[in-house]
DNA sequence: CAACAAGCTGCGGGTTTACGCAAGACGGCG
DNA sequence: CGCCGTCTTGCGTAAACCCGCAGCTTGTTG
């Protein structure tokens, strides 16, 4: 069996190697990739089953890597392993993950025996692994009480974006006011409204900036999420 | 002599602690600290002269704890160490060292040797350590080349936060016009026009939140100095 | 001191946002 | 089928935003 290992962080990597040694004695080749770039081309080059990895890389991030490693061999079993809980991440993950592929999510600061255990179970049993943190997000993130609607999170990035609400409309098929009767929603659900009318007159905030502030200050967005929509958009503006 | 290490990550920081062995022979003690708030305790109650702090921390981030721990003992030398050289970062050290404080910026990715040679610059020979990289931000960012003025940058923090004009000119006691003078200076500079006009009627941006995006994708804000800017809001608001 | 650049301010107007109101469209469900 | 909730769309309005124009106050420089 061999692993592959796609993490930026040198002494995480050399952690993780160790780990997987101690944990996988049936895997007999381990290989590195110091950012998603190389991950996606070992990963070709070796057909590469049994992947770990990091989700925050300077050079192209884990989400991105793993999208494209899992439309080119959907069965191959991917354990993320990530700093960080963010919701962006978590629903990022849950947008590319193949139709009964086996993967998992565990947080780094994981004691050793919950790493060891989540990468038997997901490369010998082919079972899911998620942490539970990250899985009670996914709860509230999926579901739909308390979380964001796919409409909802869509229209919350459009504007993270700087989209006028005419382009929004153009983008996603739809009418001004529909546009602006989901703006409305999102402002809703993200309590923007909050010290807006305490003082009036006084401290009323610009809805759509301060709905992108705390939908990050909530991670709900973050860098990532922005990175990988600019390019979407980007893209999209090309083909006209 | 102590040194007092400051890093949530349990790897980087067991890292830390031998590189500190390694380099400095005359340190009898070293304390351990995996977060902020322990930290400015930590450094309180020993009354440490010399500490390496992480910046990105859960809890409570580097700045922050830096900022506290030098307003109490400015003669403190501190060395950075951290992940990124965002500008956001950069900015918010410079804003903070105290003057004539010896400290360091030092990247996670440079080399034993140079976090080494660091160590020994900053707390044996009081000298200030920059890396490289860091240093390239650092003048374009302070210097007026290409890089923001203060009051562009204010404004940019505060349309980040979601501030109307109206709030923003109440807060930084100006004018409405001249808080719109500003933002056109800062859209100027952020380049927010960029396809805007390219093909007319359709992909026009929102400045406002194009240029708090575009300054987010440049790294020039991040989540640490977000969430700073929204403390001081806050603090402001409840001074009325 | 005159000259000039840089920043603040008011005025005016064109555009974009935010949102109430109300009229369809669509899909369950009794 | 008729009732109801959710989603979409158009109309209209008040507010906010973007910005050109022009008059003023500064600090700087020859």
């Amino acid at each position: 069996m061999k692993v592959l290992i796609v993490e930026d962080d040198p002494l995480h990597r050399s952690y993780l190697h160790e780990a997987v040694n101690a944990a996988l004695p049936e895997c007999d080749t381990v290989i590195e990739a110091e950012n998603g770039t190389v991950g996606e081309k070992l990963a070709r080059d070796h057909k590469s089953a049994h992947i770990v990895m990091d989700l925050q890389m300077a050079k192209r991030n884990g989400i991105e890597a793993a999208r494209t490693i899992w439309k080119e061999r959907p069965e191959t079993r991917i354990l993320f392993w990530s700093n960080y809980s963010d919701e962006a991440y978590v629903r990022g993950v849950s947008r590319i993950v193949p139709d009964g592929a086996a993967y998992g999510y565990v947080l780094k600061s994981a004691s050793d025996e919950r790493l060891k255990l989540a990468l038997r179970s997901i490369f010998i049993e082919s079972q899911c692994v998620i942490d539970r943190e990250v899985r009670g997000l996914q709860q509230k993130s999926l579901g739909q009480t308390n979380g964001f609607t796919d409409s909802e999170y869509e229209i919350l990035v459009d504007i993270a974006l700087g989209l006028t609400d005419r382009a929004i409309a153009k983008r996603r098929g739809l009418s001004l006011r529909s546009v602006q009767n989901r703006l409305q929603q999102l402002y809703d659900k993200l309590d923007v409204y909050q010290s807006a009318g305490d003082d009036h007159e006084d401290g009323r905030f610009n809805l759509r900036a301060r709905a992108v502030t705390v939908a990050f200050l909530r991670k709900l967005l973050n860098y990532s999420a922005l990175e990988r929509a600019e390019a979407e958009l980007q893209e999209w503006l090309e083909g006209k």
